[in-house]
DNA sequence: GAGTTTGAAACT
DNA sequence: CAGTTTCAAACTC
């Protein structure tokens, strides 16, 4: 079901759009995939054969309400060796004239030269106030010049009443319902079986003729009708597909092959006691008495149905929506041999993709649609299409099977968007190759570029909230039996149950193999092994691709991930390693929720910029894609996403302990982190250089031995450590960012409990519950609302298998504090300084050791402390005022001071000055040297100089504006101002 | 790694 | 709401 989704949002792409290299099976859920190959062999019970000459001419009274119908012609992907296309399909001229002398001047009807006009399927879904075939009367209804006899039998089967069709050519065949063929039977078929019969007996309603022409008229159908008698799809053998095809309105009139066909219409179940029921129309008997079987995955032209609206169909537990074909031809107006009461209206709406007519009235059309959709030296008859792989290769047009519209899962899905319904997803099935090639049949000028632009995606989107209708082959929101949890693919290819806490529904990062997106919905049983170890941080990962624009990167999918992101303001530092892709679950997790909130801002840089790395490779063009975020506290985050080569790289905090969620990554850190955090960053620094570049930084250093602070030699040497280790990473930009980012907290001193992420250095903490089950907020993991992993716990109960204890757990929780997972941490407003909600409580460790929340998350104590003997006011023993003494006064430091009532006299106002949109702008000047350099390829020792300098220039400003406000502020009010 | 300390969470 | 207990992380050795 998913995957059905899938497909069709691939569909909704455009021509460019990578295409899946499922196979039909592969987007059916085992339950449909057997249910179709049910249907098929019920149809090939009646001599399904998809070999047999036929044209099929199907007709369906079209409603206003009913659903788009969507022929899925997929029984021969297994057996049959012939390739159909239907979309491109076109009457043959003689019954395309037919046709439209029938419906009407405005009924364009085009036709396709197909050289094997004998197995065009027409399928008429017309707009009639469908009348039962009987309700003419005896009289003959006549289409063109094709006439439908009144039933009558068949005069070579005496007792089995037959539809007489008189045929343009003077040939007149007889309508049989759906026979026993294999049994051979001719005996009397039962009224409510006999498609004759029925005609006879469901009295009024009977919506669709099935026309022919000639002897051709095949198909396997449906004929429904609201004949309550024959309501009863089981006595008929439908599937559950088929009862579930409700019909909306009472005149919803379909006619369909069945089974394969997929023509299932109707929104829900519920209406299937009275829905219109359909009898399968499997053999045609000629006039001679031939027997025919019917064709049903003989090429057909879908005609008339509604565009852009979904046909639902109930399924198990969903509803299976389909969308309109985008090359369908669509015929609506009133027929005019038709009884009163046809509602066809003159419209052809032939939405086409590049393959198909837009509009015409004759045949001629068609053909030069299907002509024009080949590339100009793709033979006549061709299409070029793209494979999943990026192949491009010829099919014949009769080899491609549009595969619009898919079905999809999901219950809310909305109408296709007819402006994207035209992307060439098609199913082609190769004589000799068993299942079907999904491809793209390439517009003419997209043969050259559409495999390049195979890993371009569209933008995506994080979509919050609960599980929406999303259609997607990589993460999607799926249904949990009957839950609605939200579940999302990962990169690994596991399912991963998002904490219940979360909300976000990403999508799946571009690039990633849509054959593994096949994602069966969970039961409630579901145990997803596997799969509730699965790090949410693997989706956290995609969540930066998300953010990073693809649009223009022409590199490979990894290309489009963010490979850097700047978390502005931090609480604690992370990520050691400048090489290895980072996670950091929580945090990511939190750019997440803001990249999914808050609007975003990016700005691109595209660099023809000089090899950084200095090897013989050709400078490349690297683009930067500077996402601006913010979150809700106006922190502003950037991704800057080169183009090339990489693996997603985050920087982000570390969770902190016991429940310092979301907003600790997001609020503004308070001056004395902002100190502390450059401190670290220079000692990064220091940790980044290699032993062996030691001597040549001492050589550096002696030449400016007299800078202080952050040094060109340091930065060169960490530029050059990084690079190489990580040498095909031409950008100066890394270091550069490895500089802003967090330095890596010092180890800790418990390894259990603050374990390095393998993945890149990122902390994350690994809880060691041994009673709380990790349904506490003991549990870190349970607090900051994710699932244990490669925790130490045990009995843990914090994972998918205890998915219910969990939930009621996360209850409990919330009844006793509602604000139980909502950060500790906050700032009141955006730019305030962060403040523990509900402060410590500290009594012995004087509020400077990490058992104090407001320690561990480097806030100062404040109003809302209880704590005793604290000393987390200033003079921080984690400063290290080293690498700001000149920053900031320090008398600006925390001017945390209580007074013998405890009360505070004075903030921190240091953020006045070092404000995340300063740190910000900062970090944009750097960033633009970096671009000007590349630009001007210049060497990336320059560009490494000049970007320091940019940074030590934008320090000073601020510290010569912090000096003077500083001056100003002492001098106006010198008694707020606190020892 | 074991034991201790600590403070938040949970409980009464 | 306060006191107590439980719990797991932080810390020490």
């Amino acid at each position: 079901m998913l995957s059905l989704k899938n497909l069709k949002k691939r569909d909704e792409l455009d021509d460019t759009t990578t295409l899946p290299g499922f196979t039909f099976y592969d987007l059916l859920e085992p339950s449909m995939a057997s249910k179709q190959q049910n249907l098929d062999s019920d149809d090939n019970g009646g001599g399904c054969d998809t070999n047999l000459g036929m044209k099929r001419v199907y007709m369906e009274k079209k409603e206003p309400s009913a659903t788009t119908n969507e022929l899925l012609n997929t029984s021969g992907q297994k057996k049959a060796p012939i390739v159909r296309i239907l979309e491109n399909k076109r009457l043959t001229a003689p019954m395309g004239a037919a046709l439209k002398n029938m419906l009407g001047e405005n009924v364009r009807v085009v036709t396709t030269p197909t050289k094997t006009a004998s197995t065009t399927e027409i399928k008429i879904l017309n707009k009639l106030q469908a009348k039962p075939l009987n309700a003419f009367g005896n009289a003959p209804v006549k289409i063109g010049s094709t006439t439908i006899a009144a039933p009558t039998t068949s005069p070579k089967n005496i007792g089995v009443k037959m539809t007489p069709i008189k045929t343009a050519d003077g040939k007149v065949i007889y309508l049989q319902k759906s026979l026993p063929v294999t049994g051979g039977t001719t005996s009397k078929v039962p009224l409510a079986s006999g498609i004759s019969d029925r005609l006879a007996s469901t009295g009024s309603n009977i919506r669709h003729a099935i026309l022919s022409k000639g002897v051709t008229l095949s198909g396997t159908c449906t004929i429904k009708s609201n004949s309550p008698s024959l309501s009863s799809s089981t006595a008929r053998g439908l599937t559950a597909a088929e009862t579930a095809k409700p019909a909306a309105h009472p005149s919803t009139n379909v006619v369909t092959p069945s089974a394969s066909s997929g023509l299932i219409k109707g929104p829900s179940s519920a209406d299937a006691v009275s829905t219109p029921v359909a009898t399968k129309i499997q053999v045609v008997r000629t006039a001679d008495g031939k027997l025919i079987k019917l064709n049903q995955g003989s090429p057909s032209v879908l005609l008339n149905t509604k565009p852009a609206i979904p046909t639902t169909v109930s399924g198990n537990n969903s509803n299976k929506v389909m969308s309109k074909p985008t090359a369908q031809v669509i015929i609506k107006g009133p027929l005019k041999q038709l009884p009163a009461g046809s509602s066809l209206r003159p419209i052809i709406n032939n939405s086409g993709s590049s393959n198909n007519a837009t509009s015409s009235s004759s045949s001629a059309v068609a053909s030069t649609a299907i002509t024009t959709s080949a590339s100009p030296s793709i033979p006549g008859g061709k299409m070029l299409v793209q494979s999943s792989t990026g192949k491009q290769i010829v099919v014949a047009n009769k080899d491609i099977i549009k595969l619009w519209p898919m079905p999809n899962t999901s219950t809310t899905t909305t109408t296709a968007n007819p402006n994207t319904a035209s992307s060439g997803l098609h199913a082609i099935q190769l004589p000799g190759k068993s299942g079907l090639q999904y491809v793209r049949v390439l517009p003419n000028n997209s043969n050259n570029s559409s495999a390049s632009n195979e890993t371009t995606t569209s933008p995506q989107k994080v979509s919050l909230g609960r599980p929406r209708t999303t259609s997607n082959n990589t993460s999607s929101t799926i249904s949990v039996g009957n839950t609605t949890k939200i579940v999302m693919k990962t990169t690994g290819g596991s399912i991963v149950p998002l904490p219940s806490m979360q909300t976000l529904v990403p999508r799946r990062a571009p690039g990633t193999t849509p054959n593994t997106a096949y994602t069966k919905p969970l039961g409630n049983n579901s145990s997803l092994d596997g799969a509730h170890k699965h790090r949410v941080s693997d989706v956290n990962v995609q969540i930066k691709h998300l953010s990073s624009d693809s649009a223009s990167d022409a590199g490979a999918p990894e290309a489009k991930k963010a490979r850097y992101v700047i978390a502005m303001p931090h609480t604690s530092t992370t990520s050691a390693s400048g090489t290895a892709p980072a996670t950091a679950p929580a945090s990511q997790k939190n750019m997440q929720k803001i990249m999914g909130t808050r609007a975003t801002q990016m700005q691109r840089f595209t660099v023809q910029g000089a090899n950084m790395t200095g090897s013989n490779n050709p400078p490349t063009r690297k683009i930067y894609n500077l996402v601006t975020k913010s979150d809700a506290n106006g922190v502003k985050y950037m991704i800057c996403n080169k183009g090339g080569e990489g693996k997603p790289r985050t920087v982000f905090n570390t969770t902190m302990r016991r429940g310092y969620t979301l907003a600790d990554s997001k609020l503004r850190r308070p001056l004395a982190a902002q100190q502390a955090r450059l401190k670290q960053m220079k000692q990064h620094q220091h940790r980044l250089m290699l032993p062996a570049q030691a001597k040549q930084r001492q050589q550096l250093q002696q030449i400016q031995k007299h800078q202080t602070t952050i040094t060109k030699p340091q930065q060169q040497q960490t530029l050059k450590s990084t690079a190489t280790q990580e040498t095909k990473i031409a950008i100066p930009s890394k270091p550069l960012f490895d500089i802003l980012k967090p330095p890596p907290v010092p180890a800790p001193a418990a390894g259990a409990a603050a374990a390095l992420d393998a993945l890149g250095g990122t902390r994350r903490k690994h809880c060691n519950c041994s009673k709380s089950q990790c349904l506490k907020l003991y549990c870190d993991c349970f607090a900051n609302g994710e699932f244990c992993q490669d925790c130490t716990c045990k009995d843990c109960f914090n994972n998918l298998d205890y998915e219910v204890k969990r939930e009621e757990a996360i209850r409990s929780c919330l009844e006793r504090n509602p604000s139980a997972f909502k950060p500790k941490i906050t700032a009141p407003n955006s730019g305030d300084i962060r403040l523990h909600n509900k402060g410590c409580n500290c009594k012995r460790s004087g509020c400077l050791k990490n058992y104090c929340e407001c320690y561990e998350a480097k806030i100062p104590c404040s109003t809302m402390c209880k704590c005793v003997g604290c000393r987390n006011m200033e003079d921080r023993p984690d400063v290290d005022m080293d690498s700001m003494d000149s920053l900031v006064d320090t008398k600006l430091q925390t001017n945390k001071v209580k007074d013998l009532n405890g009360t505070y006299l004075q903030e921190n106002r240091s953020n006045v000055y070092l404000t995340d949109d300063v740190i910000e702008a900062t970090i944009m000047c750097m960033i633009s040297r970096i671009v000007m350099h590349e630009k001007q390829n210049l060497p990336v020792e320059d560009t490494e100089r000049e970007v320091m300098e940019e940074l030590g220039e934008s320090l000073n400003q601020i510290i010569t504006f912090a000096k003077e406000k500083n001056d100003t502020f002492h001098t106006d009010d010198p008694k707020t101002t606190a020892a």
